[in-house]
DNA sequence: GACCAGGCACATC
DNA sequence: GATGTGCATGGT
């Protein structure tokens, strides 16, 4: 197995190239980035952080004091605006009350105590805990989204039952733990599923990893 | 017009 | 523990 993802990392490599992510200026945006992308294309999620950096938004206070209404008109073109207008509130209370509002504190505590408390804020589950972790704070911790499952069970990595935890304990174990490894090999992932491997039309014939 | 996108919480069984 | 559902915009 571990020959295998090492195998399929080289191959995406080779074709796509580093992906430079996550895109984004800095942690915080990265943070807000995470909540904002929940089931959503990328696309509409830049146009929701354009809004914010217009209006010299994306920082933790000023978010915060933000009315809910204001806050779902700018973030509007993201989706879902009333509900991730919450779900960053809740993010922004929890970011601001345990580390006032500052990556560096944040980025003091260990690790799993730190995914145990991301996974306590309402809104946020193992993926965006995750890509915090790895994207905003720099932590070896593998992200796994509908592209890596989709990837890998249409490659027989995996079956149709497995979970987050399983799926990410398969990269974990398996590769050598890296912050630039998991940061690339997660974006190439996306990178592929995009290109080459949409729910209902999968190009499975050009698909690089064939 | 249908389908899809870098999930998550909550209800129900 | 598993399964179903609501949440919403904008691109293809």
């Amino acid at each position: 197995m571990a020959r295998r993802l090492g195998l399929v990392y080289q191959k995406l490599y080779s074709f796509f190239g580093s992906q430079h992510w996550w895109p984004a200026d800095t942690p915080f945006e990265v943070m807000i980035g995470a909540i904002l992308t929940q089931n959503t294309n990328w696309l509409n999620v830049e146009k929701a952080i354009s809004n914010l950096k217009k209006h010299k938004l994306l920082q933790p206070h000023r978010l915060y004091k933000l009315s809910h209404k204001r806050l779902t008109e700018l973030i509007r073109p993201a989706g879902y605006y009333n509900i991730k207008a919450k779900r960053l509130k809740s993010f922004l209370k929890f970011f601001i009350e345990h580390y006032d509002g500052n990556v560096k504190t944040m980025s003091c505590i260990p690790i799993s105590s730190l995914r145990q408390q991301l996974l306590s804020v309402n809104g946020i589950g193992p993926e965006t805990a995750d890509s915090i972790l790895l994207y905003a704070l720099n932590r070896p911790v593998f992200v796994v989204d509908a592209y890596t499952k989709r990837i890998l069970l249409r490659h027989r990595f995996t079956g149709e039952d497995a979970s987050y935890d399983k799926t990410q304990n398969l990269f974990m174990k398996n590769l050598k733990s890296g912050v630039k490894l998991f940061n690339e090999y997660h974006a190439l992932l996306v990178k592929l599923g995009k290109e080459f491997c949409l729910k209902n039309k999968p190009r499975c014939d050009i698909c690089p990893l064939k």
